[in-house]
DNA sequence: CTTTGATTTGACCAACTGGTAAAACTCACG
DNA sequence: CGTGAGTTTTACCAGTTGGTCAAATCAAAG
């Protein structure tokens, strides 16, 4: 048995290519579709050699996951309760939008997962995502309550937001296939902006 | 050599069950994360029974998607240039929520192959929905430009509306763990009608 | 009831899958 | 330099994959 060291620069160097190949190839192929070789050859090692340094393919795509969790829920974290609330909202339709930009394949490996019904993830969603969902709604009900936005379904408002962002990462293909080549993110930055603040700008009644 | 005669009894009845299995698996495994045997088994029928019917895999798949294509574009087809402008999009984006809750494992099957590259799809993407995006969404902004709706980029509109729509069925696990029992399909027509309306009723300017 | 084509099955195959074992090599450190 | 841990490779395995083939069975028209 391996003892508990400190990693070796070799194996910080190649435990970061596997994540990255298993990466790219997750996410273009979900866990089924995926195959350990592929994801040795796009990190340069032979299939054995890869699990050397990981268990299974599980473990690979499980750490993955773990990783890609933590920084993924970032930006929901970070909606301030104390910000002034139309503005806190549309940052945060505009980080996700972002992220979406710059970690494509970050978002498609978590879409292909909850597509095909999450197995491997349904754990996590429904006890830490969903502490965070019902702390966040919250949130938007009071301001709502406190008429500093418009009324909507806080959950349904959150789905939205998630939807409408990760769509320019998941159908990224689609997106620019019917763009005839110019940049989605050129103008989703402004349309989303335009969407909320028309949905959200409380009415004066 | 088959010849090509009407479809007998038993053609038509194995000839759909595969198609209906085929549907169920593809679409909770990907292209390549679906195996033969299962959607066989699906179906009742034997492997080499399955491939009596079919000639391969890639066959099961392709008939499944040119089907389901022409049905999942009659929505937006039936976009009228003579209805209401506001009334024909707040319809149409209910057709699409219908469509998510009644045919969900149609748009994960999609979903699922847009993700993964569209490697069998990007053909009849670039040129039959492009033409149909076209055309609508010069619709659109004709509608807009009379100050019927309000202004936004047509394209991006289209693409909102696929993505909310949508999401209710490709993400269908993870919203409904994150909604506690309540049925995802209870506010969200409202939700969509009320996000829409605030976003396109004219503003008097 | 027979015949003929449609249907189903069992046996099989080559390629690929995730994973293992042990030998061979490489590297840092004394 | 030598030595032991860390690393890589070669050879391999059992199970699964998509697909084939010929033989067996079935259904329906005469």
């Amino acid at each position: 048995m391996t003892k508990d060291r400190a990693p070796t620069r070799i194996q910080k160097k190649n435990r970061a290519a596997i994540l990255e190949a298993a990466l790219e190839v997750f996410s273009t192929h979900g866990f089924r579709g995926a195959t350990v070789d592929q994801i040795a050859t796009e990190a340069g090692l032979s299939k054995p050699n890869l699990l050397y340094y990981f268990p299974s393919k599980e473990a690979i795509f499980n750490e993955l996951m773990a990783q890609l969790l933590g920084t993924w829920l970032d930006p929901l974290r970070s909606l301030d309760p104390d910000g002034d609330p139309l503005e806190e909202i549309l940052a945060y339709v505009q980080r996700k939008l972002q992220m979406s930009r710059d970690f494509p394949r970050e978002s498609r490996l978590y879409a292909n997962e909850i597509v095909q019904g999450a197995p491997r993830l349904l754990g996590t969603i429904a006890t830490d995502l969903n502490a965070l969902v019902e702390e966040k709604s919250a949130l938007l009900q009071r301001w709502m309550q406190a008429g500093k936005i418009n009324s909507a379904h806080p959950k349904h408002l959150l789905f939205s937001i998630w939807s409408l962002t990760q769509h320019y990462a998941d159908f990224d293909v689609q997106v620019r296939a019917l763009m005839a080549g110019e940049d989605p993110f050129d103008a989703a930055p402004e349309y989303l902006d335009t969407l909320y603040r028309r949905m959200l700008t409380p009415s004066d009644n």
